[in-house]
DNA sequence: GATGAATGAGCCTTCATTCAT
DNA sequence: AATGAATGAAGGCTCATTCAT
């Protein structure tokens, strides 16, 4: 038997995010290797290649689906606001991690191996997704009135991954992530209660 | 008395941008030469260093502020929705310019020389407090009403911006821009619009 | 653990002092590295820079100061024809080594570091105090008759090192080093001598 | 005709010294035309290549004859000791001019072209040349007694080439030149004279 | 003749990657 | 498995030189 392996490679991400984080992807393996405390050899046993490195540092994991599932679960029950405020709490949380790294993935010039995510839909994207199931399915049920619920989710995700994108970029928040998600919950509630009860007494 | 300019800084600058955005900051200087078709040498003739001309490549000229005096001479008159779309589609061509060069930037790991900006407000930013400040003027003007007006601005270009995002990133586009605007544009009146409907009676 | 060093920091010094003293300090560091059989990347990793390396080459150990011991040992005892020949055939040589490398970085237009050599009197000049200490004492013990020491030394170095001068620079040699260095001896001490002689009447 | 020259070749040989002798023969022709006043492409209308216009501006003049001629006549009559001072002083003006030039061009690592001095033979030689044979004249004329004429010239012009040396190189002076030389002159004639003298009685 | 814009070869230096322990 | 010495390809940048007025 082999000496067993000493180097976590979780301590090797952790210090590659860092650095990429800082300074782009032009950071120098060398010094990743010094913040990591491994030796640069060992960086290229763990990881074929700086833009493997890279991925995986950049890689996130999904996070879990659970918030998609109690979403989906409360339709046609419960009080969709407090539904959709929890899931764009839980999405905000989400966005500022995986927005900033998605960014540096598309700014690094790196060419993502098709082989390794085959035809894989993006995060962000699955995430319209899912919440344009949920506006469907609550429109179907009577509870919401949303004419193009696809474009009501692109809004909704939209002002979620625009406040993340502020805060990482500029450090700017108009309001505390909580407060934010409540107003723009109210915002579109209101938008689509309205239609229905303008619809309802016709 | 000597050779006239033959080389104009837009054709580089635009070489440049098209590396840049395809490359990332890696991108090596002999390729945006050839692109442009200039040598290398005269590149750094008239940028001083390959930062110099990344950033002047990414530098987005503010693009007019005609959409900003157009939406608040509309203040009190004439039809809201009317305004904001305009405005809206407007900013969305113009962020579809901009998110990307401020992504490249940021993920460059460059650090921008102060005296060039100093202690400039990010466009994005000035934008928001552009909108703000229409939101809060209509609604003293009592033709909509806004609990918040700086963070529906916020909602507002924030949905416009994923709209672009999404489309550089993803190729992904959940209606026309014109028809994303409406729809974004008749969620927030809506939501307005009803408050001020509630209120009325009491 | 690692692997072992394979290259010897005086190789590498060696090529160095070869080729800069061929070509200037305008050399290439591409060819240094050829010449030392070594990668160019091995040649930074050595030396920070070219100009470190340059000045490393060009540095000369000083040689030893067993000379100076010997003169001054000799002060008031034994011959000082002998003793300032064997002094003199000595620098004779060191200088050979010295003054190209002196005049090389003095031409280069590299400055030096002040860290390194702090308030350092240059090699020459100390080797003339050292002389001019021995020509000071033993005029006083009364074996030689010198007006002014200090400038005997300068003297005595000046021709000495013209010598190596004009041999490195020109291949041209009036005499051989051993008849050279006597016949100065002889004029110095004849001199010398002279003064005593004419003196000791009186 | 066409428009006549406007720019003097003298102005440029002189900005060219200036800028060499400080920054070594890397100095860039830029900085030297900046500094003469004149455009790039008139350093190069007037100098082929970097490499002449540096040689025509470490050139030096031959400064004349007139010395050896001076030095020549005395032999046999007038006062020797006169006479070498006069021409020490002289060369040890003329060579703090050359030596510092005869430094760079050597450290330069430019080949001289040859047909330009077909073998002609360097000026500190030529300079040691004309001593030896004063110094022979003298001696046969009875008035000096030296055993090697030639290598005593070569220990003159050694002292003096020395003192220039230490002086452009360190800022150090052992004495004022007059006295050095006066110093210089006086070991010599000591030497020989005293050899005169003995041999005389016998 | 004088200018300075344009050029492109070449150089120093970095850094991802390999290799010998 | 881990190390860090060694590598060499590549890139940013300079600068001598040419060229079009």
């Amino acid at each position: 038997m082999a000496r067993p392996k000493s180097i976590q490679t979780g301590t090797i991400l952790e210090a590659a995010r860092k650095v990429f984080m800082r300074d782009g992807y032009q950071a120098c393996t060398a010094r990743i290797a010094r913040e990591a405390g491994v030796s640069e050899g060992s960086l290229f046993k763990h990881f074929k290649s700086k833009a493997n490195l890279f991925l995986a540092a950049m890689e996130v994991e999904a996070g879990g689906t659970a918030w998609e599932e109690r979403l989906m679960a409360g339709v046609g029950k419960g009080d969709p606001r407090k539904a959709l405020e929890s899931a764009g709490i839980h999405l905000l949380e989400q966005l500022r991690l995986t927005l900033p790294r998605l960014m540096m993935v598309n700014a690094s010039g790196v060419t993502i191996p098709n082989h390794d995510l085959p035809g894989e839909i993006p995060h962000p994207i699955q995430k319209m997704e899912v919440l344009s199931r949920y506006f469907t399915a609550e429109t179907r049920a009577g509870r919401l009135a949303m004419a193009s619920p696809r474009i009501q989710a692109h809004l909704f995700l939209g002002a979620l991954a625009h406040y993340a994108w502020c805060e990482t970029l500029f450090g700017y928040r108009s309001a505390t992530p909580a407060v934010y998600v409540k107003t723009l919950v109210d915002t579109l509630l209101r938008a689509a209660v309205t239609l229905k009860k303008r619809e309802a007494p016709k």
